[in-house]
DNA sequence: ACACAAAAATGGAATTATTCTAATTCCAAA
DNA sequence: TTTGGAATTAGAATAATTCCATTTTTGTGT
């Protein structure tokens, strides 16, 4: 984890009030060390790998610590287990059902817009959240 | 429930090769009954005024056949229970985090197809889920 | 350094939505 | 009317997540 990275965990922390504890940092620097989407269980593994003994509850809790910062994104697809995400980008998911690999889908800021402005009036989004399933090509490794 | 509605149902069940029990027609029934986005507990509950001794299990069977028929849309917000809706229209959903309602949204085609050609290359998509956070003016009882 | 209080971590139990299983019942066709 | 596959059922099983009670850690003031 580079200084920029490990002082946006310390501030964003701060500002609500959080510790950067051993756990939450080694949480922090597992989920931005593989641009995957990991579940809790996947990140538990990885994690211990540096701290050998932490708890799937201490995961959990810090990643709900991460989320609530703001540095970290909760991703929800269908019922499937969560995932964590660092892209803090305003992206959308795309989840191939020949490999179930979960991808990325940066998104056009005007898209984005045009997406808000069809909310009917009176409605007014905090945020929203965007999936597509389907198939990715052979070529797509990424 | 009208005769088209059963129609579309019987038609739609024989397509998968599956029989439009008593179950499954009320479960149905059930869910064009009331606009809104009840969960299988809620169903379970409306469908009993009727089939007083229906199961939940036999409630979750109805309504993964009606999903897998195309007739209702299975709908997951967070990692609440999943919610199901009988509107095939393309919209979105909107959650209100003042009410805990959710609201269906309306999507203009032009909009659709703007996402769907957002994907990159070698993306294609089958479907797409879409969902906002936030609240609603008071105004809004729908 | 030291003691204290608050915050965090921990392991295991509890919860909850959903799926599975095995037994029964229903229904359509022969 | 028998028969076989499909559907229903109740309850057990599963799995992700949360809760709880206890212990550990941390930051602060002395």
């Amino acid at each position: 984890m580079n200084d920029k990275d490990r002082k946006g965990l310390h501030s964003a922390l701060k500002s609500k009030g959080l510790r950067p504890t051993r756990q939450r940092t080694c949480v922090y620097e597992t989920i931005l060390g593989k641009k995957d989407h990991p579940n809790a269980d996947e990140i538990l593994l990885r994690v211990r790998r540096n701290l050998p003994t932490i708890s799937l509850a201490t995961v959990y809790n810090c990643l709900d610590a991460l989320v609530d910062c703001g540095l970290v994104r909760q991703v929800n697809l269908d019922r499937s287990p969560s995932r964590f995400c660092p892209n803090l980008t305003p992206h959308a998911h795309f989840k191939c059902n020949r490999t179930g690999k979960i991808h990325d889908i940066p998104m056009d800021p005007k898209v984005v817009a045009s997406l808000e402005s069809s909310l009917p009036k009176g409605f007014t989004a905090e945020n929203f959240d965007l999936s597509f399933i389907g198939s990715t090509d052979k070529k797509n490794h990424s």
